[in-house]
This record gives structure tokens, C-alpha cells and sequence, in this order.
RNA sequence: GCGGAUGUGGCGGAAUGGUAGACGCUACAGACUUAAAAUCUGUUGUCCUUUUGGGCGUGCGGGUUCGAGUCCCGCCAUCCGCACCA
């Protein structure tokens, strides 16, 4: 047996196998992250050096929602069907309840009902995929049933089974008010069910609403009785108060977030540390006999759990009652382990898992750079498990990462061949638009552009350029071009030039002439760069850092020798040393200064960052006319005067009246005529 | 459907509201060479022009501004996340 997430169940088989599926209970173990939404979702607003769309992505998958809770009674009774919702202002718009096939009174009323079963049946079917979800009709059950609207206990709704009710949030049941929610509209259109308006945005408050569109948006109160003419805020308030007073229902919170569950049924996790016992239950594992050690005898060779079925591994004592017990077999998720590894890096001591003290020295991790794929699940689950152990007193660290930057992916093309097995990129080889397989020769089909995935096999082994070109060159290749926020579709056409620079940096150790003399606009151009260089690489722009040094490069090659030219090259070395840090430390030893691992980053004369010309734009209109070098801090009306002088602008002024001449100190001057 | 991001040469990508295309790749031409490789020099957005020059250009359409890749409004496309969440 094989369990799968629902992500991997594709049209009721399993996405790999293509093994009918069956849904079955399951006992499992979770962890009650539920209990730190709150908290998980206020800590977003303090981590300031997250980015903004992961703490959004975060803020919408905790999903938190304030409404009511409140019970429709059936009449004449105490039971009812107890129903959330997050717009209690619209309770007198209200014309059905609607429950989910999984609500127990849809159940206890399916038992008598075929009908109704089978359609229960029909709902269950109900796929989950986008296009599905998108494309499904409302469909409903009217049960017969009745409840009583609890702000008019004469005022009867019927109930109905409805396909668009989930059992899993909220209480399972809802009341539809089809004026201001498009579920509830298309559902009320379909069995001519009454639309009552009870917001209103300006002139229409008649109370029968028109059209196939709900109104979702601001507005006041109308058609209900004593909140007449109440905003929508105060509305929610009042009924509230109300139910609460009444004692019919009270003010909750709703949250998206379910609990963890992190029960696998296979072997390479961390076993679970439990034993079942039929006179205790389930019982930790005593600390002394941690860590719980896999089996290292085990077989795969068939499907299944190994430990499930190994011989001894699960049969052991209960720690309480020392009666025959059951190890628990299910492993943990390894999500488990990326949630708190950070921490065990921080200080490793054997015998317990971290020091309590060396953590909270070098926690929360200053830079932590990772995937977005991670933003919910790792990120999440980390933030919880810090939490968790600061609330059983463990450490006090509140929040694991203090700073985030989410890389982007990495991507490449995919290829199957006509069975629709993946392919390597290294199998294929192209010719014009046809692929083909190169050891057999067959067609091979190339696919989108995808996320590198052992699943889909398009991954590039970077050991094969490395062994061609050395891994300097190869990681001043990934760093070079694109910025790391950004996703980038592998491609090697470009690692010969990174192969040529780093051949050009060599030589230009080789160059140093210990000649006389300064080159002051070199050691412009090297103290530019180091300020340059040393700003990018902290922005994590790897890319500029890279440009600027080519720049620098270039320079120095032009540039004759000098003592300037002999420090430029001594600074290019140690500039480019964090990219490639083989070929550097070599190059330094080879200039006979030692370890360049213990070289401080060079110092940045400032003065030497200032340039004592620019070049100054001239426009005329807003169109550039020409370019002049002048003195940097010229003033104003000298900037002007030069301009004018020009011919170009006069050419371009062709005569006709300046009306206004606008000068940017060091930058430009336009003239509009 | 909701939320978010992105869109600039043949390509990867630069540009505090102020010279668009830095830097690299590719391509082309030249130097060196018997030849090739390596290296070096130059050209490389596009159109018109012999040149000098000039027009047009940052997904599309508007707007603000002396001036917009950048700000505002409205679209389009692609990608990512969530998704019948009451």
C-alpha cells in the first residue's frame, strides 16, 4: 500500500503508478501547528527582511478569518446545523443552508435516502484539479429538511446538500445570502431560490436583486430590519453582540492552516518515537533509549513499508507496564529534520540534539537563502518547530531566519521519448527542430521549459563542466549573468568566455612590472571598483559584481605599466577571490603575499571615488543633441553657457526662442523651445 | 476566480525620473600566423543617408513631466502561489 497527498492523485490514480485510488481513515500522526497560527501569522509582521511576497504567500496559506459562528435550529428542537461565516451583516439575506456530502446530518439522512446517497456519491467524485473546480456546476440535494432563522424564529430555510460545501472548513454547513456571494447566486438561479439585496451601494435598495452577478463590495446596510442603514463593519458587530447576548452564537475565528500530518509509510525517515501498548496506548520513548535507530536489515524488494513488515523491529516492551507492545512504524517527514537542522548547526554536542546556550549565540541565521518553492511548507514549518520548542522551554530563539532571499529556479528543457518516459538532456541531441535519442537513433519529444527535477530527469551534472573548464571558471559562469532572484534556463553558452577571463586574470598576475609612476584616473577606476564590487556582492548582485570587474579589467590592460597598474592588479585578484577562489589564492601566492583567505577586503579611498569631470547630457526638447565633458560642480549658468555653444544644439535650436532651460547639476541640461 | 511577479538588442542582462542597451556571450571584419588555435583591434538595436547627420525604439494604448524602461490609469502575454475557504 502506498499512501499519496492529493497533488498526486491524478484523475483517481496515482500519478505514478496509475493504481486505482481509494480514500481510507487512517491513523496518523500530526502536529498541532494549528495552535501557533496566531502567532505564526503576527510573527510575519516583525521578519521586515523577508520578502513581501513570501509573507504573503505565508499570510494566505495560514488563511486566518473572523466571522460567526452561529446555530439554524430545526424547529421546535435544540439541535440544528451549526454554520461560520464571515459576513453575519447579510444574515437577513439569507434564503437556504447548505451542508457538505460529509456532514453527519447529510450521513444520518443518506442512510434512508438512496437518492441522496448517490448524489453524496456524486459529490465525492467531484475532481480536484483547477479546470474541474473551475468548469463545475452547483449542485444540490434538498434534504427536506428545515431550520429556523435565528434572527426570526418564524422564518423557515430549507437545507440542502451542496457540492460547493467542504466538510474540512468551518463547520461543514453554510448559509447561502445569494445577493452578495457568487456561489451562493449561481446555486439560488439554478433552484429558484429567492435573491433578497441587503447591501447597498447607493440608489438600488429594492429588495429583489436583478442579474447574475453577486455584489461583494462595500456599501450600507438595507432590507434588514433594525441595522438599516449601518455600514457593513458595524453591521458584522452588531450581530455578534447579538448572538451572543442571545446566547445562538458567538464571534470566531477561522483558520486555513490544518494540522501537519507527518506520518509516512516508508523507511528512510526518523522512526516516530512511540510504542504502542493495549493497556497504556500510546507511549513516548523513554529519553535514555533515544534516538530510535532504523533497522539496517530490510528488504525493498517489494512494496510496502520495510519496517511494517520486519520480523522483530516493532515487537518490543511497553516502557510503563513492560507488557508485549508495538513500535510505532510510520517515519517522520523530512520535513521534520529541515525543520530544526539549523539550530543542530549552530552547535552540535553529542548526547542531545544542540546547546541551548551556543544556539541562541549564533541564532536566528542572519542570511538564509533558499528556494521559493520553500516559501510555505520548509519556511513554515521551521518557524513553527522554533516556536514550539521556545514554548516548552527549549531555546529562546522566537524566529529561525532574521533575513530571506529567495533564489530562483533553475530551469531546462524536458524530453520523453514516444512512450513518454523522461529523458536526460545528455540522451538527446538536437538537429534543427527534430530531437532524437542519440544511442538508438529514435525520436525524442522535447517538452516545456521546466524546474530541474530528478522526476523529469532535466537536470545537468555540473561535473562535467567542470571537469572541462575547472570550477573557477564554472563558478564565475553561474555568477556572472543573471541575478539570483531570478529564475534562469541552464544554458553553457557563455562558459567559454568565463574560461577565456579567468585565463586573462592569470595573465594579468604575470604583468606586474614594478614600474614607477601613478596612473591616477587606474586608481580612479580600482577604488571604484572596490566600492563597487564590495556593495553588489553585499545586494547579493553577483552579476554587477562580476561586470565591474571585468570593467576593471579592461582598464588595467589598456592602461600602462605603472605602480597604479601593479596595485590594480594586486586589487583585481583579491576583488574577484570570493568568485574564484582557487585561481586567486594561487595568483597571490604567486605575487608573494601569502594566504589571500587572510587578506581584509582593500580599503576604499573615497577621495579617489570622485571624478573631477563627468560628462554632461545636452537636450534640446527632451532629445538628446549632444554630450559635453565638463569640470564636475560647474555651476549652473556655465553649464547653460557651454551648452548653448555647441553647434549641435544650436542646429538643433534652429533659431526659434528658448522658453526655459532646466540644468541638472553634473547631469544635463535641457533646453525647451 | 483571487493574490503576486515578470516583459529592455540575436542571447544573458545594466540603467538614484536625467546620455537606454553598461558588462558578458554570439556574429562579422581586420592584425598576428605558411596555416589553424590562442591572443589582440574594431563593428554589432533598427531604419533612412555616400558622409555629416537624422527618424524610430524598453509587451500594447493612454496620462503626468522640460524629460518616463522607471511614476499613474487601462489592456495583453508569460510564469508562480492559492483555489468552491463561506
Amino acid at each position: 500500500m502506498t499512501v499519496l497527498a492529493n497533488e498526486q492523485v491524478i484523475d483517481g490514480k496515482g500519478w505514478r503508478s496509475g493504481a486505482l485510488v481509494e480514500r481510507r481513515k487512517l491513523s496518523q500522526w500530526f502536529l498541532k501547528i494549528t495552535d501557533f497560527a496566531d502567532e505564526l501569522l503576527e510573527g510575519l509582521g516583525g521578519l521586515d527582511q523577508w520578502p513581501d511576497k513570501v509573507r504573503l504567500m505565508q499570510e494566505n496559506w495560514i488563511g486566518k478569518s473572523q466571522g460567526l459562528k452561529c446555530r439554524f435550529k430545526f424547529p421546535g428542537s435544540s439541535d440544528g446545523i451549526d454554520v461560520f461565516t464571515t459576513r453575519p451583516d447579510t444574515m437577513f439575506g439569507a434564503s437556504f443552508v447548505a451542508i457538505a456530502a460529509d456532514h453527519p446530518v447529510a450521513q444520518k439522512l443518506a442512510a434512508n435516502a438512496p437518492e441522496l446517497q448517490a448524489f453524496i456519491e456524486d459529490c465525492r467524485k467531484g475532481g480536484t484539479t483547477a479546470a474541474e473546480i473551475d468548469t463545475a456546476e452547483k449542485k444540490g440535494f434538498n434534504t427536506g429538511l428545515t431550520v429556523e432563522h435565528p434572527l426570526d424564529a418564524s422564518w423557515h430555510l430549507p437545507v440542502y446538500v451542496a457540492n460547493f460545501v467542504l466538510m474540512d472548513y468551518g463547520t461543514g454547513a453554510v448559509f447561502g445570502c445569494p445577493a452578495h456571494d457568487q456561489r451562493d447566486l449561481d446555486f439560488a438561479r439554478k433552484y429558484d431560490l429567492p435573491v433578497t439585496r441587503v447591501v447597498a451601494d447607493g440608489d438600488e435598495t429594492d429588495s429583489n436583486f436583478q442579474g447574475d452577478t453577486a455584489y461583494t463590495g462595500p456599501g450600507r446596510i438595507v432590507n434588514s430590519h433594525w441595522m438599516d442603514g449601518l455600514t457593513i463593519d458595524q453591521a458584522k458587530a452588531d450581530v455578534i453582540a447579538k448572538a451572543e447576548a442571545e446566547g445562538w452564537g458567538e464571534g470566531q475565528t477561522q483558520y486555513r492552516l490544518r494540522d501537519w500530518g507527518v506520518s509516512r509509510q516508508r523507511y528512510w525517515g526518523t522512526p516516530i518515537p512511540i510504542i504502542h501498548c493495549e493497556a497504556c496506548g500510546a507511549v513516548p520513548v523513554p529519553e535514555n533509549q533515544l534516538p530510535v535507530k532504523l533497522p539496517e536489515d530490510v528488504s525493498f524488494d517489494i512494496p510496502g513499508n520495510p519496517l511494517d513488515r520486519h520480523p522483530t523491529w516493532s515487537k518490543v516492551d511497553c516502557p510503563q507496564c513492560h507488557q508485549a507492545a508495538r513500535r510505532e512504524t510510520d517515519t517522520l517527514d523530512t520535513f521534520v529534520d529541515s525543520s530544526w537542522y539549523f539550530i543542530r548547526f549552530a552547535s552540535q554536542p553529542g548526547g542531545k540534539p544542540f546547546d541551548r546556550t551556543i544556539a541562541e549565540q549564533w541564532l536566528p541565521v542572519d542570511q538564509y537563502i533558499g528556494g521559493v518553492e520553500h516559501a510555505i511548507l520548509h519556511l513554515l514549518y521551521a518557524r513553527f518547530w522554533t516556536r514550539a520548542l521556545s514554548k516548552i522551554g527549549m531555546i529562546d530563539v522566537k524566529e529561525p531566519f532574521a533575513s530571506l532571499f529567495t533564489q530562483g529556479m533553475v530551469t531546462h528543457q524536458t524530453y520523453q521519448d514516444t512512450d513518454g518516459n523522461w529523458l536526460t538532456p545528455e540522451q538527446v541531441k538536437r538537429d534543427g527542430d527534430i530531437w532524437t535519442i542519440i544511442e538508438t537513433g529514435e525520436p525524442a519529444v522535447a517538452g516545456r521549459i521546466e524546474k530541474m527535477s530528478k522526476s523529469k530527469k532535466n537536470v545537468v551534472d555540473p561535473d562535467d563542466i567542470v571537469d572541462q573548464y575547472g570550477a573557477d571558471a564554472v563558478r564565475w559562469f553561474m555568477l556572472s549573468d543573471s541575478p539570483p532572484e531570478r529564475d534562469l534556463e541552464w544554458s553553457e553558452s557563455g562558459i567559454e568566455g568565463c574560461w577565456r577571463f579567468v585565463q586573462r586574470l592569470w595573465r594579468l598576475t604575470g604583468q606586474i612590472s614594478g614600474a614607477d609612476g601613478q596612473d591616477k584616473a587606474l586608481d580612479r577606476k580600482t577604488h571604484q571598483a572596490i566600492a563597487g564590487v564590495g556593495a553588489d556582492i553585499e545586494a547579493l548582485s553577483f552579476n554587477k559584481a562580476v561586470a565591474k570587474i571585468y570593467d576593471l579589467a579592461n582598464a588595467i590592460e589598456k592602461a600602462a605599466p605603472s605602480a597604479s597598474r601593479d596595485a590594480a592588479i594586486r586589487t583585481i585578484v583579491l576583488l574577484s577571490a570570493p568568485m574564484v577562489p582557487h585561481l586567486a589564492e594561487e595568483a597571490w601566492t604567486k605575487l608573494g603575499e601569502g594566504m589571500i583567505a587572510d587578506m581584509p577586503w582593500p580599503d576604499v579611498d573615497p577621495a579617489l571615488l570622485v571624478e573631477d569631470e563627468v560628462t554632461i547630457a545636452v537636450q534640446v526638447k527632451g532629445k538628446l543633441r549632444d554630450t559635453l565633458t565638463v569640470a564636475k560642480g560647474l555651476r549652473q549658468e556655465e553649464m547653460q553657457a557651454l551648452a548653448l555653444a555647441s553647434q549641435k544644439v544650436q542646429h538643433a535650436i534652429d533659431g526659434a526662442d528658448i522658453r526655459k532651460v532646466i540644468v541638472v547639476p553634473d547631469r544635463l541640461v535641457n533646453i525647451v523651445i
